[in-house]
DNA sequence: AATTATGTTGCTAT
DNA sequence: CATAGCAACATAAT
């Protein structure tokens, strides 16, 4: 279950595997993987380094992108023993297979023209960045500007920033020492500031963490790289108060109620 | 059996 | 018109 951080490990990972080299074929094994295009028009086709945009990999095949989205728990991976049934493979011309493995197929692929690829990204990836370029709180509070809700679920709305799923959102408020049920209208400029600095350490802790050919997602057993995500009950690290957990909008969150005001 | 799961979209109510 | 909350999508694990 991706956010930016895994997304972006993905992409380099991808970049390495398949980069200056030529597309043998695009196998379609779950035809409901593909929305659009038709994967025997890249058979040849030369590829440039995959790169990541909101939450999707973009991997350039000659004048056409595959783009994926992994969802909830997609992942790209080279062809191996022990593997799960692909949804999709990419091979190579020198024998190198990129799988797109997704158990709950709730992940998509689109084969996209360049020409089409600006109003293709308008829709599926409409917010603005929060990394590699460095914000400010003054910007995510502009971003978040005209909400009223809680911040933590103002954080994951795409439409505004890119990336930020239900994890980094409590991760963000937890590294800001803010309460995630706080209201959007209430925060104060140095808490804009700290939650800003949390959304880019969460991003740059986390790529750090899950370096690597692999991520395993911790449903499947992976360890734990966050400070409150999935650690209820757990001293806080900072505070050593117990870490809650809570539901809003449906989504798990968790804070310390003991140093996030 | 019920609950949970790191995402997105579309519907409805406000 | 914009925002907030929720169901739905499909599958596995506890």
């Amino acid at each position: 279950m991706p956010e930016l951080p895994e997304v972006e490990v993905t992409c380099r990972n991808v970049a390495r595997w398949t980069s200056a080299r030529r597309v043998r074929e695009l196998a379609v094994d779950d035809p409901a993987v593909l929305r659009s295009g038709d994967p025997t028009s890249v058979v040849g086709a030369n590829v440039a380094p995959a790169y990541r945009r909101a939450k999707l990999c973009l991997i350039p095949l000659g004048t056409q992108v595959l783009v994926v989205h992994l969802r909830m728990t997609g992942k790209l991976v080279r062809a191996g023993p022990g593997r799960r049934a692909p949804r999709l493979r990419l091979t190579l011309d020198d024998g190198c297979v990129v799988v797109f493995e997704d158990v709950r197929r709730l992940g998509q692929a689109w084969l996209v023209l360049d020409a089409e690829l600006p109003g293709f990204l308008a829709t599926h990836a409409p917010g603005a960045e929060p990394w590699p370029v460095v914000r400010d709180g003054e910007w995510l509070r502009a971003a978040l500007s005209g909400k009223r809700g809680p911040v933590k679920t103002a954080l994951m709305d795409g439409r505004r920033i890119s990336g930020v799923g239900n994890i980094g959102a409590s991760e963000a408020c937890w590294r800001a020492a803010v309460d995630p049920q706080r209201r959007v209208p209430d925060l104060s400029p140095p808490e804009w500031s700290r939650l800003m600095d949390g959304v880019r350490g969460w991003i740059g802790d986390t790529i750090a963490a899950e370096d690597g050919d692999e991520i395993v997602y911790l449903q499947h057993g992976g360890v734990n790289p966050f400070h409150v995500y999935g650690r209820a009950g757990a001293a806080c690290p900072r505070c050593g108060a117990a870490i809650a957990r809570l539901v809003q909008s449906g989504r798990a969150t968790f804070h310390c109620a003991g140093c996030q005001a």
